[in-house]
DNA sequence: TATGAATGAGATTTCATTCAT
DNA sequence: AATGAATGAAATCTCATTCAT
């Protein structure tokens, strides 16, 4: 809890920054790491993933990690210089596929085709929550105290609302203001998908996005009116 | 509002049962309070509610708890067994005020009345969360640890579901899975209220309800084909 | 544990002794109680002993016993000025009557009738352990910090066996000390019983009472010779 | 022997099982233990021998412990989920040889020869008794709740005496249950030495070593009748 | 005589982090 | 680069005893 390093990172940064490894959400202290390194590295995420999915954010805990690392407590401040680090890097990874996602959000067309389109952005939503679900389940459970500046989950899911907002804005019905209709849709997409994996419902995928397509589409894109 | 909730504690005690099985101390579920011993349990109620309001589920401390009651650890755990009793018992409360407001949902037609209905129901729902707002947040910060049986924020947000899935059912669009929908509904509605008030975002209330309620009607009452 | 009071009971002794109660091992205290008094204190033996049977001497918990006798905390330390001394009432009883039983151990002989008369006083021996076993179990493992002066149950065991010594004395075999053979002679009879008594060993009361009367005939009294 | 002590926790990890379950800082029971922490874990045995000895088992405080093994409690708990598996941990070793010498308790014939057996083989339980009569005494006194199942000291003893029964059956007197003979043998045996150490009992060893021996050899095996 | 409520000292336990090798 | 061991601050919980009515 109380980090007395200026520095987040537990190394500091020697100026030979070497990008490790796009994907993985690799710490930004830039050590060059050796192939030993590399693998140390990636267990621990992975371990990571594992472990605040099983667990959620605050029940997750350092010993945890390293057993199923297979490494110990002194590796892993090697690596992070605590556990708010480590989620950090998943996270991190995480927002920016989001982000990459709601830039992908097409145009919404209030006729059928636009529909089809939202369906096909709502799967590819899916399928990153799929993906990355333990580490955003255990995101949101994070709370208001776990990061510095107020809460990740809404710094980075009201960017993602900002981004939509842009996308939207023209298209909504009259006496709908976009900025809060992008925010129900962020809302609503997200925490659907919370439900839908955490309480185990056993819906149909496509039923699922049939229903939020036609829904989002004609509650936000006017699709109805057409 | 505090007799209510008191309610949920005082369940009388015939004093026939001589078992030993009940550490000592027991917490004061089944035990008859006199007016001292009620005024002692709503100010530990109402200092949970405070705690949890200004630090979230985890970062509760007990110790906040009874300094904020201006009581002894002692007289904590003479009411509740742990933490997680306290924080039960105010979700109880909670818990049965949706549910009494997920029953007061009204028939919604596809109509200008029906959106007029749907947006005072809304409004029924923003000030539930403006009251209860502090439990809520820190209810879907807990975690799935904090509970026995999975998350008690899903059991009950989807008992919710279930309810508004009866009303809702017969007015969705065709191609709309009603439970799906039911789901998204509550969704939408809960955590976008999580945002507005964790956030702090400046929306204008009649904004928000008029926005939400075009977009609910629009979307899952299929208010637009009208 | 920690006692201000300087009298070990909690009311002062007002000069107006009245016993109460030779069976129950009323507290010295002397207070005259009338005929309500006299049934809660009665009912907080009773009650101590159900939980010093089921509970141990150190498990027990003051709570236990007010549940069980039906009073409050308040009322218990009207009677007892604490745990201890409603064990000590419990305990002065029971070493009364094995003093008495002590006391009462016959002359024993070498011959069949000797051997005779030991199984009687094991019969009383085993009656009065049956009946007090639950304190006697208690004491056993309330250890030597339980009590001001050493172990009261080595107090009163030795005193026990001080007394069997006199009586066994004149009659050991050649090259046996008489307090070292008491002493022997008081810890397995007690040990056997509780041996007994605790692991529930379901052993037939006749063979038990001739197989240790004949062991100790044979072995304290020389028995076997004759 | 803080050696074989050692043993009794040293057990391979093969560090292929990545559950969860245990809790952080499990105890180090599973583990392989370096040189260092061979020594700790040593220093805590002992230090729970001088603790357990002079405070017996229920005053003992695992703060005692620490502060004897001149380590911290954190240590303590890396090493032993609490209070009653360190406490375990000495018991098995004591049980163990008990059991040994039990095993080693050799024919015992009527005559003066069997005699002088059943003489030395006292004098090993004598020593035995004396070297582990800190853990045996608290033992004695850990009572009912200290252990999962039943009281260990019943189990243990109880083993001891079913060994026994078999090594003593033949030789017993017609007329004598071997079970409860033997039964009989152990709780004397025991208990005589819990008194003798325990209420410091000026008793002569060989004084006490004769007696014992001519009593349990006329009354267990029929010596006077050679 | 009785009692429900309150107390707080003290014991246990956890776990992020650091250290020494 | 890795690791086993150690730490201690902080949190939880218990329960004998006292208080006020």
């Amino acid at each position: 809890m109380s980090d007395t390093r200026a520095d987040s990172h537990a190394l500091v940064d020697d100026g030979t920054d070497v990008v490790l490894d796009g994907r993985a959400g690799a710490p930004a202290q830039g050590r060059e790491l050796r192939a030993r390194g590399k693998k140390t590295l990636a267990r621990l995420l992975d371990a990571g993933r594992v472990v605040f999915d099983k667990r959620g954010y605050h029940a997750a805990r350092v010993d945890d990690v390293v057993r199923v690392a297979r490494t110990s407590h002194g590796t892993f401040y090697l690596y992070f210089s605590n556990k708010e680090d480590l989620f950090r890097a998943l996270v991190i990874d995480v927002a920016d596929e989001m982000t990459a996602l709601a830039e992908r959000l097409p145009d919404i067309t209030p006729d059928t085709e636009g529909r089809a389109a939202l369906r096909s952005w709502l799967d590819e939503f899916a399928a990153l929550y799929d993906e990355n679900g333990s580490v955003i389940r255990a995101w949101t459970e994070s709370g208001p105290e776990a990061f510095e500046f107020g809460t990740l989950g809404i710094e980075v899911l009201g960017g993602f609302g900002e981004l939509l907002a842009d996308k939207v804005g023209s298209k909504v019905p009259a006496g709908v203001d976009p900025t809060i209709a992008s925010m129900a849709f962020v809302a609503m997409t997200e925490r659907f998908h919370y439900f839908w994996m955490t309480a185990n419902l056993e819906f149909d995928r496509d039923a699922v996005l049939d229903t939020l397509a036609r829904i989002i589409h004609d509650g936000f894109f006017a699709g109805a009116q057409a």
